[in-house]
DNA sequence: TTAGGATTCG
């Protein structure tokens, strides 16, 4: 039977394939060579739809991969199968199965393809003798080709597009081009009939193409949402203007965009109903974000309300809440992003009848949502905003001022006219994943407490300690709550700071005091590595540093030796660039199986940096290694030693004695192997590294100052310290929590409270005795985080 | 036609 589905069983085939047939490699296939014995093993990832020949024949196309070399600049090949063969395949072959095939004809195509695929095809039919087997079980290969390109590709049959690199535009021209968006505008309204939105695009040949866009609809134009973005315009009209190239908008135009983070899905965003995207297209977008991810600089984390700062200009991604008009030339909108401006704000007065939004949220929103003032040309798309709606309002302008009946200046929020460096207002979807987050956070904000929070942030009374207003009664009495709470020893008394400095150590004290100020201010700088074994503390490594451990050890090639054993399965490849690097990877087992990825541990050995991090998104655990004569074996212990969803872990250098690799075999035979970071440390002789912050609070009360430290993995933040530095919304909770214990551009006085334990203790050096103090059982009130 | 990148009146 030529068409054989062949079941496969604990990964291997229940029906071997013909003995005298070996595997070709795809780069070893040619035009005119001897290919009988061979044949060609791989997963299918496009496949068209069966038509018929002018002469009757039947006709199936598929695009194959080479999974064993997915790395490589040629991994695919079209197969066309023609006759009896053709209809059998087109009603069982889907994507993502295997294919192999046998007696193919090598047909070399007229011209050099530049999307990846091979040179040549293969053609296929009952009557050349050809013989094809489908694996109706993903394999080993499979699940790894899943593992990584878990995107699939959509599915369409269109006539092929020329892509035009900017270094190669002509005036006069209309082209099809890509490009990674350097600068945009948001569409505007023109002073003529359409709406207008600037873009300037770069792409790997380093040229700059600015392009004007009109169209009056809106939605027609690109949905470009930030910096770094990638589109593709098809239908672009090049003409010259000062010298310099330029793109603008012809009949026809038409754009998708692509978010350009590597790894994000690849999805475009269009109006068009009807667009072509294959798997060359997915594969060009995912080459230039790569291109994108070392050449564009990228802007830093997005601003929220907690961290502006007056006189500067920031993109704000928030919720619009309100809107009204307030005269001819302006237009003003109430947003929020759920977090709190820690400078007081304006209001800007309106009506209440010409307020447009909910006003229960209105009002439960007061302390947190802000007033933007938006002029000219901005007041006819910000009319035309929906209430509840996403936006991203772009170069918003912070202005300090301050009113005639204010002691203290407040900040303004001004969207000015004009579209200089892109100011505008974007409309978000709620699939935009920056959204997503958003809409996550805002969700958890409990409205009571920052209600709560009005008094003391609203007001900046000159309270000194102990000058006592009714007003400041007020205050005060606000000021009671605490901003941390003790986990313990609640019936210990309170003991002035003074005191405290006038004493000798060790002792313990429950203080009441103020946060006057606190290091690092940078809070990411905070974090630090921690051994519990010999107390030292180091910096978190760089990328970098494990960049450099990774290329070194890629110079160790895998040792074929030491592939499957009882406890792993493994699997290689050899990159097809210049380097030919070699890579191998190890799943652990369990019960002589291969688990689900998210519970898999994965050892690698000559993975780069970039493969290792698309690893650890979609298996539980990877741990890079390298063959020696006999086993696997860690790398230097400078690298992390195991990989688990964003958190490197480190062993401590002096303290770990490194055994087998093979003692991790004694995890996978646990009935639930968990491969938590601490056991696995263990297994394999490591002293795990603690992620920590450290901090220094200066505390103040009525009698005095003192600096305590602040040693926390978890417990004071309730955030854990090894997550932060790779997780923006943690960040952004802790930047809150020390805003709200130590708010800043406020007096002492309007400080909050803070209870705390701290301990005192000597450390002496040759000459002279220094006491310091510790913060312990203590941790930020639940009202705060 | 409009805009053709390159911050701020309010």
């Amino acid at each position: 039977m030529p068409v054989q589905l062949m079941k496969i069983i604990k990964g291997q085939s229940e029906t071997p394939l013909p003995s005298h047939l070996q595997k070709e490699n795809l780069q070893h296939l040619k035009e005119g060579c001897d290919h009988t014995n061979k044949y060609v093993q791989g997963v299918v990832t496009l496949s068209y739809p069966l038509t018929k020949l002018r002469d009757g024949t039947d006709f199936f196309k598929i695009v194959l991969q080479d999974s064993d070399n997915l790395f490589s600049q040629i991994n695919s090949i079209n197969v066309l199968i023609y006759g009896k063969m053709a209809e059998d395949c087109a009603k069982i072959i889907r994507r993502g199965e295997t294919f192999i095939v046998a007696g193919f004809k090598v047909i070399k195509l007229p011209t050099v393809r530049e999307d990846g695929r091979h040179g040549c095809h293969l053609e296929v039919s009952e009557e050349a003798g050809s013989a094809i087997y489908v694996f109706l079980y993903e394999c080993l290969n499979n699940f790894f080709f899943y593992s990584l390109n878990c995107i699939i590709p959509f599915q369409s049959v269109a006539p092929k597009y020329v892509y035009t690199p900017l270094n190669h535009l002509k005036d006069g021209t209309i082209v099809n081009l890509y490009g990674i968006v350097k600068f945009f505008k948001p569409p505007y309204v023109s002073k003529g009939t359409d709406y207008c939105s600037v873009v300037t695009l770069v792409d790997p040949s380093n040229v700059k193409l600015t392009c004007t866009l009109f169209n009056g609809n809106l939605d027609s134009l690109p949905k470009i949402y930030k910096v770094g973005d990638i589109v593709r315009f098809h239908r672009i009209k090049i003409r010259e203007y000062n010298g310099q190239m330029q793109g603008i908008t012809s009949a026809g135009f038409a754009s998708l965009t692509f978010d350009g983070t590597v790894g994000a899905p690849v999805v475009p965003r269009t109006s068009s109903k009807v667009y072509t995207f294959m798997d060359e297209e997915q594969k060009t977008i995912e080459e230039l974000r790569i291109w994108a991810a070392s050449n564009i600089s990228i802007s830093g984390p997005a601003a929220r309300l907690s961290g502006v700062q007056p006189m500067l200009f920031f993109d704000l991604t928030c919720q619009l809440v309100g809107k009204a008009k307030v005269d001819g030339s302006s237009f003003l909108l109430k947003v929020w992003d759920g977090t709190k401006c820690p400078y007081p704000t304006w209001k800007v007065p309106v009506e209440a009848k010409d307020l447009e939004g909910e006003k229960v949220l209105l009002h439960q929103l007061r302390n947190l949502a802000v007033d933007i003032l938006v002029y000219d040309n901005h007041v006819q798309l910000a009319e035309s905003l929906k209430i509840g709606s996403f936006l991203r309002i772009y170069s918003i302008h912070t202005k300090q001022a301050s009113a005639d009946n204010e002691d203290v200046s407040h900040i303004e929020f001004h969207l000015h006219g004009g579209t200089c460096y892109g100011r505008g207002i974007g409309v978000l979807p709620e699939s935009n994943p920056d959204v997503k987050e958003l809409k996550a956070f805002l969700e958890s904000v409990d409205l009571a407490d920052s209600q709560n929070m009005e008094n003391t942030c609203s007001m900046d009374l000159d309270s000194t300690f102990g000058n006592v207003t009714d007003l400041e009664l007020d205050l005060q009495r606000c000021q009671q709550l605490s901003v941390t709470v003790l986990t313990d020893h609640q019936d210990l008394s309170n003991t002035e700071l003074k005191t405290i400095t006038n004493s000798t150590a060790p002792q313990q004290y429950r203080i009441r005091a103020k946060l006057r100020t606190y290091k690092p201010q940078k809070l990411h700088q905070s974090v630090k590595l921690h051994c519990s074994k010999c107390n030292s503390l180091q910096e978190v490594p760089y990328g970098d540093d494990f960049d450099f451990i990774l290329h070194g050890s890629a110079n160790t090639a895998p040792n074929p030796e030491l592939h499957n054993t009882s406890w792993y399965e493994s699997v290689t490849w050899t990159t097809q660039d210049q380097k030919q690097r070699e890579i191998a990877i190890h799943f652990v087992k369990h019960d002589e199986m291969l688990q689900h990825p998210e519970d898999t541990l994965l050892m690698i050995e000559g993975g780069t940096l970039k493969e290792i991090w698309k690893l650890t998104k979609r298996f539980k655990c990877v741990i890079p290694v390298r063959s020696t004569e006999d086993d696997l074996e860690l790398l230097d212990l400078s690298a992390p030693f195991l990989l688990q969803g964003n958190v490197k872990y480190y062993g401590c250098k002096q303290c770990s004695t490194p055994k087998p690799i093979k003692n991790l075999s004694s995890i996978a035979a646990e009935q639930r192997p968990s491969w938590e970071p601490t056991e696995v440390a263990q297994v394999l002789g490591i002293e795990l590294l603690q992620y920590v912050f450290i901090m220094k609070f200066t505390l103040v009360d009525e009698t005095g100052a003192l600096n305590a430290y602040l040693f926390d993995y978890e417990k004071f933040f309730q955030i854990p310290a090894s997550e932060i530095l790779t997780n923006s919304f943690l960040q952004q909770k802790m930047q809150m929590t020390m805003n709200t214990l130590c708010p800043p551009g406020r007096k002492l006085g309007d400080l909050p409270w803070l209870e705390c334990f701290i301990r005192s203790y000597n450390v002496r050096d040759a000459t002279k005795n220094q006491v310091y103090y510790q913060i312990f059982d203590t941790t930020v009130a639940e009202d705060v985080v």
